[in-house]
DNA sequence: ATGTCAATAAATATCGATATTTTTAGGGAG
DNA sequence: CTCCCTAAAAATATCGATATTTATTGACAT
């Protein structure tokens, strides 16, 4: 096989190569919300046939990054501020149940994962926005990671990835990261450690709805 | 336009087509859970060409019920005991939600609705199970529809799907329907109807968890 | 027997071309 | 000037064929 490295990950396939991409793309808004995603221009960002785009649409679709019109194509979701607001509250409910079971189902291993996590997204905070957000998105699913509760977890991955699109668009009105974000995540991690649920539950909250205060701001029409 | 009536609904396209009807095999166990799902296989019944097929599988990827391993193809989503308890579960957390939502909401509009829903799945009690089936799922989205939350609404329904498949399981081992879940029905509406949130919500979940106890027994290994 | 490896068979994933549908644009008629 | 209908253009949806990948089988050595 002398084919060249093809830069770490293995392209699995040409589907999931468009679908990352195309998420990519979508939260960090090179795709505005809204926006007709046509068939042909999309094939010629990701270079690839009709088909995996297609495909990759369609699974977008399921984390609501994509509507389908039958018939008339894809479009990037549109996002609003009753949007957001819905997000948010959908986010404390299901992340303050799954915190809480996460905890109740406490293990060393959950414990020494979700350290790990703090600590690999304390190192990546001055780097590349990219890499942080990585690390950032890891360490808050390593909290629900013992829920015991797949489809849960699941929720509450795709509500983090739709807010992540928000973050961006206020990103781009404005300097983000002024807060002490940091010193919130330690807080967080301290109570679950501690395994003590109200208060885990109730700083992971505040964390999320003080940031939603800012973004709501932004985005008020 | 002399083309012939296509039989009430306009087939919008082949790829809809497939996805309900593939929704449809895999609900009432017609493809068992679990089970592989090879394309050619599904061409044949559905008679249509692979895209559409690829498309429509994609899709129910959203709705949990089909599996795609990358390069290894779909599966219908495995059924378990303990993936039933999850989707119980979740279930009496978001639907509660969502009815409370609603009833805060509440509406003359909404509450006709309501009615008039019930009304249709009284009178399609003794009809055909899949007729039931059908104005039983209006009745129950319909004391959800006001919550103001698409989102929700959503999470709702595929839950309420997910839950199907598993009554099915149940039917086809036992008979069903010993219960009279007619009349807790009318106690949901007439709560809902008096805006009584608490007692509404109370009425609702224990009319799942009473039925997920019948279904919990089947299951259980 | 058992495990490994190569050859074959089967199934998936992808491409390129075509049919269908929707959108756009233009040209009278009222 | 506006509305409606038709023709052309654009985009979507679908098909059939092919390339890639995974699964299966059987021979051979341990």
């Amino acid at each position: 096989m002398n084919m060249i490295d093809d830069s770490g990950a293995k392209e699995s396939s040409a589907t999931r190569g468009a679908y990352l991409t195309l998420r990519d793309m979508i939260l960090t808004g090179q795709l505005p919300a809204g926006q007709k995603l046509k068939i042909e221009q999309l094939r010629g960002i990701l270079k690839t046939g009709a088909s995996p785009v297609r495909e990759a649409l369609s699974l977008l679709t399921s984390d609501m990054l994509v509507e389908r019109i039958d018939q008339r194509g894809f479009r990037a979701a549109p996002a609003s501020k009753a949007n957001f607001d819905e997000i948010l509250t959908l986010r404390c409910t299901l992340e303050d149940l799954a915190l809480r079971q996460s905890i109740a189902n406490a293990s060393p291993a959950w414990e020494e994962r979700l350290v790990l996590s703090h600590h690999h997204m304390k190192k990546a905070a001055g780097r590349d926005s990219a890499v942080f957000e990585e690390a950032h998105k890891i360490f808050h699913m390593a909290l629900l990671a013992n829920s015991g509760s797949p489809m849960l977890e699941r929720y509450c991955a795709q509500l983090y990835d739709l807010n992540i699109r928000y973050r961006y668009l206020a990103a781009a009105s404005s300097s983000y990261k002024s807060r002490d974000v940091s010193a919130e995540h330690a807080v967080i991690l301290e109570a679950a450690v501690q395994r003590d649920a109200q208060a885990a539950s109730e700083s992971l909250l505040n964390h999320y709805r003080r940031t939603g205060e800012y973004l709501s701001k932004i985005l008020a029409v």
